[in-house]
DNA sequence: ACGCCATATACACTTGCGCTTATATACGCA
DNA sequence: TGCGTATATAAGCGCAAGTGTATATGGCGT
């Protein structure tokens, strides 16, 4: 699984979101998506740390999960030569905005 | 199936690329992709359509593909509030636009 | 009208994802 | 040491994605 499989999982965007907040435990991830159960938000924030999204560090029978910058850069880097089809776009949305 | 789930699959990206380049027609892209059939390929562009990231116009029996910009912009839009993760400047710039 | 070319759809098959239930691991505390 | 808590892994299941073969659709040229 690549990063951008990672992403593509609404429940690891859900995940992604809360932890650029701030860190969490593992169980309060678990308790911030009440659809799933503790196994399968175990098994995301897994996948986010094999991919490299995230990173967990151990605070007693507790697991810190974290954002990590790289993984998310990779798709900034993607995306990035694509911005220009759109840049224009929104060049003439801010001089409409300025203009009215 | 949403733009996250539709960019995942490499072989879209693919496309994607090839059609940032320049439009083509569904023959070319075909093409494009030998490890693939041109049934399989249909059906990417299918779904590259379906998620506004495509658009499709008829030259006599031939269909021309073109980028559209939409799509990727969503997914420019997602990554723009984690880019200050790896990018502290860019924060202070996206502060200084949205003070303005 | 007929055959040819370009593209799309139908169908069947395989594979891997995401999920739940059940179980294992491991730390903390009395 | 034994128990409760926090988290991870195992096993199994349903389902949808991706693919190939076969077929349909539709424009083009003769």
């Amino acid at each position: 699984m690549d990063v951008f499989e990672a992403v593509a999982e609404p429940n690891r965007r859900h995940l992604i979101s809360l932890l650029a907040e701030r860190e969490h435990t593992a169980g309060e991830l678990v308790g911030s998506l009440p659809t799933l159960t503790q196994p399968a938000v175990s098994r995301h924030l897994r996948i986010l740390r094999e991919v490299g999204l995230v990173e967990v560090r151990p605070d007693g029978q507790r697991r810190i999960y974290a954002l990590k910058p790289d993984g998310l850069q990779r798709i900034d880097d993607w995306i990035t030569p694509y911005r220009r089809f759109w840049r224009h776009h929104l060049a003439a949305l801010e001089q409409h905005l300025e203009n009215r």
